[in-house]
RNA sequence: GCAAGGGUGCCCGAGCGGCCAAAGGGGGAGGACUUAAGAUCCUCUGGUAUAGGCCUUCGAGGGUUCGAAUCCCUUCCCUUGCACCA
């Protein structure tokens, strides 16, 4: 049935074009939310990343705001070229994954072996799977950033930041796999997962005419260099490096050969041959032995390594592997050199001696070269030295500075002077590519970047988040972060879909960088669609993104003047929402640009940051197979459930966990919603006409204790929608108030069949407001509710409820509570008394203890002595023993009970005496005063708390 | 490692100085209704107590305060992100 009423409410809104926005008098409100990469199904996670941007939507219209909601395709990029790939292949699990967990027909899947195919038909499939939701988007402006209008667009964007000299020229190394001949992020690779990428100085040491290039983290302890190790069981060759003659082990000329330029192997090294021979430090111009180290790997850095047994406890221990092996020492001739081979100590560092590699050695226990712990030795005093380390004073230039800082200037002046070179190397080992090929580290040098690491740039992008609003608001720490680490990011590519780089064309335009000022396309977007690329220049972006006349326009100039007032009225962005992950990248990238290129007053306003998907406690994931489809999930349980659900599981920035028991909680809740309406027309008895709700006054203190509660949820569900805690406005919206009116139901439950009017009046107000509290959330059920009772229009289209605070009174809600704490005082004496009750007599508190308490909340905490003085002060009684004894019980009644001032307990009581009667089940007597009082109990009595006597 | 966030009752989760033995949901127990099941509604769901009370609890340990789940310090544990990828 649900299902019916769903596709009849979206057909209805589209005929009425009642999301089509179009600029008016109206307060605008302009929201998007990252659009999706559809090489897959919606699922429902997916679900509530739309949701919550449509239930914003829906609540700011409400609230009278013309609210523009559009959506789009991100289609550029490579995944899909990957996908079709595998589909080409026939790749078992590919073609599974798509058959099964994403729901394409099995004749369809071939089709899937063009890329672009892919992203048409789950774009297509998004839009209707979007439509069943009910979302209120504003589909003219749709389009997938592969639109030769979309082109033109990020032509113009990119043509601009070049101008602006934010995108240069540069070289950056990246992970590649030489098989794939394509770079590598961590999810292409099979092994290797979350590896760094180190920058290693390789210093150049001559020996003869040749040049042993080491490799090492830590350059400034070249000055503490005492010698070379060569690994005598590897494979070293001779490479000519624009005329020098290097010295590296065979992998490290392949891997070197990826990041330098015409690096040609001449000819083979011996090891052996050089072993025992001297070379030069090129910074201290020492003359340094070459000694043979096991430890020293082929792959890792050049295969070539100096000495520095002062720090590096490789070093240290190697070196006194050598001096304990007269094997070696005799094979290599070194006797008379390798006694007198010392370390050298360079730096200092708090907790270690003189030679801190000693001490760690000691420490760990570590007992030769190839001991495993010496990774760990070797970690750990690197990270120490670089936090805490200091040079030692005696070295000339760079004593006393911090490691760190010595490190950077060290390397930066050996690298001027031609003593050293830089190189990258995975920080572990292996990475391998999905092909299974071994990756290497690769520079790409003619790539383009943009400059986010330009300081300007991040100083102004930083005034961009100043002036947003970001929730959750802790998020904000974290983009400060980002926009301050962001570096240059390489935004050229070679393989995907995309827009090519006008200057430079064999380049695509990386895809994050396509979408990072899109917003300003929704705008303008249902023009375009329409309009000749070919007319799209850059003139025309320029006069209608930034009032800036730069050229011919082939366009009218009317409509260009219709087209920038349209984007003038919407821009700049009021809410952008995006998942958690994005903050690093993307929603940082859109602050990047917008502070580029727009000025000030076109920035974004504010930023929501979601939280990820649970499905039954674990993490969704469409390539394990462990999601629900959206579609499936309407299916089973109607659009409104599901996004009810979304909606009141978790806020959104918070992870959600779709358990089905739940679901189905939340299924039931609605049709209790549904049924609630219709027993309101039945207590009517008659036609219920929401539109015109008959007036009463209110006598009983339960019928406008209904109406408080009501508008205190009114008030706390439109406070809490404001900063989209949907889950929050949906506790009080939905759940806290169906308690109320459960307990309200219950209370006048004699009244429901006598047509009382104060009761139906009640009941239909309740019930109008909350049409309209849930419309947001469950649209369709709502304006089947309100068109049923006579509700006016769209309810999609009313005014948000109002909160009257008129019926607020927190006297009201305290009578209740005295009401619900007397039957519960009653019930749990009646169950440990045990005897048999006839009678229960209740004596409620005299005036002077009222004005005790009200002295009491005066004085703020309990200080009987303060109180006292008062109280006697204000002369409130005669009997001061019994003052003082009232004063100790309020003092500990302070605490727990705030006073909100006298209420009138008597009345109280007795407007609420049958009910109170029938649910104890015996005679109920209110006594002013203690004429009859067997038991002396009437002196217990307190403000808020009556004493209780039963017989 | 760096950065951010978090540890609450059987489970999920709210609370962020006193109305807190701690909202709400889920689960469990009992009752009402029903021919029955389901749904719905009511009550209970830390311990203890023959007068509405008392005791213990919010990762652990200290501290501030008349008063702390809430503030401060220390400590342990968890989750997420760390780039050329949407």
């Amino acid at each position: 049935m649900s299902d019916n009423i769903e596709k009849k409410w979206q057909s209805k809104w589209k005929d009425a074009k009642l999301f089509e926005s179009n600029p008016d008098d109206r307060e605008k409100l302009f929201l998007t939310v990252a659009f999706p990469y559809p090489s897959g199904a919606m699922h429902i996670g997916h679900g509530r990343t739309y949701t919550v941007p449509d239930v914003y939507a829906r609540f700011k219209r409400m609230e009278g705001f013309n609210v523009l909601f559009p959506m789009a395709w991100h289609v550029t990029g490579a995944p899909v070229i990957g996908i079709a790939d595998r589909i080409k292949r026939k790749d078992p699990w590919t073609l599974d994954l798509y058959e099964r967990v994403h729901g394409v027909p099995k004749e369809t899947l071939p089709k899937l072996e063009d890329p672009e195919y892919i992203v048409k038909y789950f774009s297509t499939e998004y839009h209707e799977v979007m439509e069943e939701m009910g979302y209120s988007i504003d589909w003219r402006r749709e389009f997938r950033t592969i639109d030769p209008t979309y082109k033109k667009f990020i032509e113009w964007q990119i043509t601009t930041l070049y101008e602006k000299g934010l995108v240069a020229k540069g070289e950056h190394p990246v992970k590649y796999c030489p098989n794939c001949d394509n770079p590598v992020g961590d999810h292409d690779l099979l092994e290797g997962e979350g590896v760094g990428v180190n920058e290693l100085t390789l210093l150049k040491f001559k020996i003869d005419d040749k040049i042993l290039v080491t490799a090492t983290l830590r350059p400034e302890t070249i000055v503490g260099a005492t010698n070379i190790w060569l690994n005598p069981d590897v494979e070293y060759v001779l490479v000519d490096a624009e005329g020098e003659n290097w010295v590296v082990t065979k992998e490290a000329h392949y891997n070197l050969s990826n990041q330098i330029k015409d690096l040609n192997i001449i000819g083979e090294i011996n090891p052996n041959d050089l072993i025992g021979k001297m070379a030069t430090n090129p910074f201290t111009g020492d003359e340094l032995p070459i000694f043979p180290a096991s430890f020293v790997s082929a792959s890792y850095g050049s295969g070539v390594v100096f000495s520095e047994p002062a720090d590096a406890p490789a070093d240290y221990i190697a070196l006194q592997d050598l001096k304990n092996n007269s094997e070696m020492i005799s094979k290599y001739n070194l006797n008379g050199i390798i006694e007198n081979v010392q370390p050298i100590p360079v730096c200092t560092v708090k907790g270690y001696g003189e030679i801190p590699a000693a001490d760690i050695i000691e420490r760990l226990g570590i007992t030769d070269q190839n001991d495993e712990k010496l990774h760990e030795a070797t970690n750990e005093l690197y990270k120490i030295q670089h936090s805490k380390g200091k040079i030692i004073d005696s070295i000339p230039g760079f004593g006393g500075m911090k490691v760190r800082f010595a490190r950077e200037d060290l390397k930066n002046e050996l690298i001027d002077k031609n003593m050293a070179t830089i190189m990258y190397d995975f920080a572990e080992r292996p990475v391998v590519c999905r092909c299974g090929n071994n990756c290497v580290v690769k520079i790409m040098d003619d790539q383009w970047f943009m400059k986010y690491g330009n300081e300007d740039w991040t100083q102004k992008t930083l005034e961009v988040l100043e002036g947003e609003t970001i929730i959750p608001h802790e998020i904000k720490n974290n983009f400060e972060y980002y926009l301050n680490w962001l570096d240059d990011w390489a935004c050229s590519r070679k393989v995907g879909l995309g827009t090519r780089l006008p200057w430079d064309n064999q380049w695509l335009i990386e895809p994050l960088t396509d979408s990072t000022i899109y917003m300003s396309y929704y705008s303008i977007a249902k023009y375009l669609r329409d309009m000749d690329p070919e007319d799209l220049n850059k003139a025309f972006f320029d006069k209608v993104l930034l009032n800036k006349d730069s050229g011919d326009i082939t366009v009218p100039e009317d409509k260009v003047k219709e087209i920038q007032d349209e984007f003038n009225y919407w821009y700049p962005l009021d809410w952008r929402l995006s998942a958690k992950d994005l903050v690093g990248n993307h929603l940082s990238f859109l602050m990047f640009h917008h502070s580029a290129i727009y000025p000030k007053d076109k920035w974004p306003k504010g930023t929501v940051v979601f939280g990820m998907g649970l499905l039954e406690g674990n993490k969704m994931s469409s390539s394990k197979g462990n999601v629900i489809l959206l579609k499936d999930a309407i299916k089973d349980y109607s659009a409104d459930v599901v996004r009810l659900f979304l909606m009141a599981s978790a806020e959104p920035w918070q992870d959600f966990d779709w358990r089905e028991k739940e679901v189905l909680g939340t299924k039931r809740r609605l049709e209790w919603f549904r049924e609630f309406a219709a027993k309101v027309e039945d207590v009517k008895g008659s036609s219920l006409n929401l539109n015109n709700i008959e007036k009463v006054e209110l006598t009983r203190t339960i019928d406008l204790w209904m109406l408080n509660q009501l508008n205190q949820h009114i008030k706390n569900a439109t406070e809490a929608l404001e900063v989209f805690q949907t889950r929050q406005a949906l506790q009080d919206s939905l759940f806290l108030l169906k308690k109320d009116v459960d307990h309200y139901l219950y209370r006048v439950k004699h009244l429901l069949d006598l047509n009382d009017e104060g009761v139906v009046y009640v009941l239909s107000t309740v019930l109008e407001s909350w049409i309209r509290l849930l419309a947001p959330f469950t649209p369709h059920t709502c304006e089947e509710l309100w068109a049923k009772y006579g509700g006016e229009g769209f309810v999609s289209q009313t005014s948000w409820p109002e909160y009257d605070a008129s019926f607020v009174d927190n006297k009201i809600e305290k009578s209740e509570e005295l009401v619900q704490n007397i039957i519960k005082d009653i019930t749990q004496i009646k169950k440990m008394v045990k005897d048999e009750v006839s009678k229960i007599h209740i004596y409620l508190a005299p005036d002077w203890k009222w004005e005790l308490y009200k002295i009491a909340d005066e004085v703020g905490k309990p200080d009987i002595g303060q109180i006292m003085g008062r109280a006697i002060g204000a002369n409130i009684y005669d009997d001061k023993k019994e003052i003082a004894n009232v004063a100790k019980k309020i003092g500990r009644e302070i605490t727990k009970t705030r006073y909100i001032g006298k209420i009138n307990e008597e009345e109280i009581l007795l407007d609420a005496i049958d009910y109170i009667k029938d649910e104890i089940g015996c005679e109920i007597i209110v006594h002013t005063d203690d004429s009859y009082d067997p038991q002396n109990k009437a002196r217990n009595a307190m403000p808020y708390k009556p004493a209780i006597f039963m017989e």
